[in-house]
DNA sequence: ACTATAAGTGACAAGGTTGTCATATGGAGG
DNA sequence: CCTCCATATGACAACCTTGTCACTTATAGT
């Protein structure tokens, strides 16, 4: 987290150093981001830099607690999970949220692309078992539905549970590969698709 | 490509020189993996990598192209599609042997990882435009199918194939990011999954 | 044995990166 | 007006990387 010094700054200097971050984390992973890139395009002496932050590690740490809370707030009041919605409702809701996440700011798809590439132990030091924890949540779903008969008995819960956390990351990064401009309709159309698939695969 | 001179090493060295590369190659993104370090493990002068090699894009080349012919020769005996396989067997099998290029060496799929992983102009410039061919490869037996009433008329072949391209890449890209061993067993138990849901999902 | 040509070598320049530190600056309070 | 303390600042050291180049060594042919 940044130091005391970074949070008294005012506000037009905090937002010039986070959105050099953002450019500059989401168009580099985190070794081929460079402070000094970053410290050029805010306008920020290096002195002070360094003044506000530990390290490269601790901004990027803090810009991806600036993510982490921003996507949280376009899915925290689905979480709860008042009634047991169906486990391909959720998951359809779920993404079309993840994808007014990414066209927010496509900036953090790109941040969490990178993420994903890079070391186990960055994203470990970044990411926790974030992954780990939507696979145990959609589980959880799936298995009502079995009990419930809406899903076929012999379906793995274990994979699909990992297969649809996969499918979303993956449709999302290559969203921003392949397009430099995000086609949003492109990608409801595809989770569509998924979900036609997947209904009469696993009822 | 290399220099003539590389070619003209003996076996011992230019064995070295590529298992360094492989090492580093697949550990580390183009733009991580340093010269200085398979200089250093393959323990080559300086001078002389520039002796064999213009520079380390031209080794990357290289390296992606001992890849490609290795696993060309894992697939190629299928590719001439003799006669027309039904596009879930097809994928069955292409996948599965995929799986065995994996295993034959990790470090290969590592690799295409990184690759995935780089920016578009790094990709552009190694792997030109493998993944629309394999698309274009798999709308071909997706049609077919369509039309003999193997799968549902109301398919999306272009996202069809899509999907499964990425599926494939997917699954293996996580489970080298996952387990630092490679579960074999546990790829064969996925595709058999996928096959499973996708075999009632589209017909 | 001699020479011409190919290959081997490592020190080095040029450039880039990070984190530090001594010093400067500004404002609040006495 | 002066002092004190937080903050600002940029020059700098330490380090690392790539590609070059002048020079050495080996080899093949005569």
């Amino acid at each position: 987290m940044p130091k005391e010094t970074f949070f008294n700054l005012d506000e037009n200097k905090k937002t010039r150093i986070i959105e050099a971050s953002l450019d500059e984390f989401s168009l580099n992973s985190f070794n081929e981001a460079k402070l000094s890139r970053i410290i050029k395009s805010s306008k920020i002496p290096r002195g002070s830099f360094y003044q506000y932050f530990e390290d490269k590690m601790d901004l990027y740490k803090y810009v991806f607690d600036i993510l982490s809370k921003r996507k949280l707030s376009f899915m925290e009041d689905l979480l709860p999970n008042p009634e047991k919605m169906p486990f391909l409702e959720l998951f359809e809701e779920l993404y079309t949220r993840g994808v007014k996440f990414a066209e927010s700011d496509i900036r953090f798809v790109r941040i969490s692309k990178y993420l994903m590439l890079s070391g186990q132990d960055i994203i470990d030091q970044i990411f926790g078992d974030n992954l780990g924890v939507a696979k145990e949540f959609y589980m959880k779903y799936i298995e009502t539905d079995k009990s419930l008969g809406r899903i076929r008995q012999d379906i793995d819960t274990e994979f699909l549970a990992e297969f649809v956390v996969q499918a979303t990351t993956n449709i999302a990064f290559n969203e921003v590969a392949e397009n430099d401009d995000f086609d949003v309709k492109r990608m409801f159309k595809r989770i569509s698709n998924i979900i036609s698939i997947l209904r009469k695969g696993i009822e």
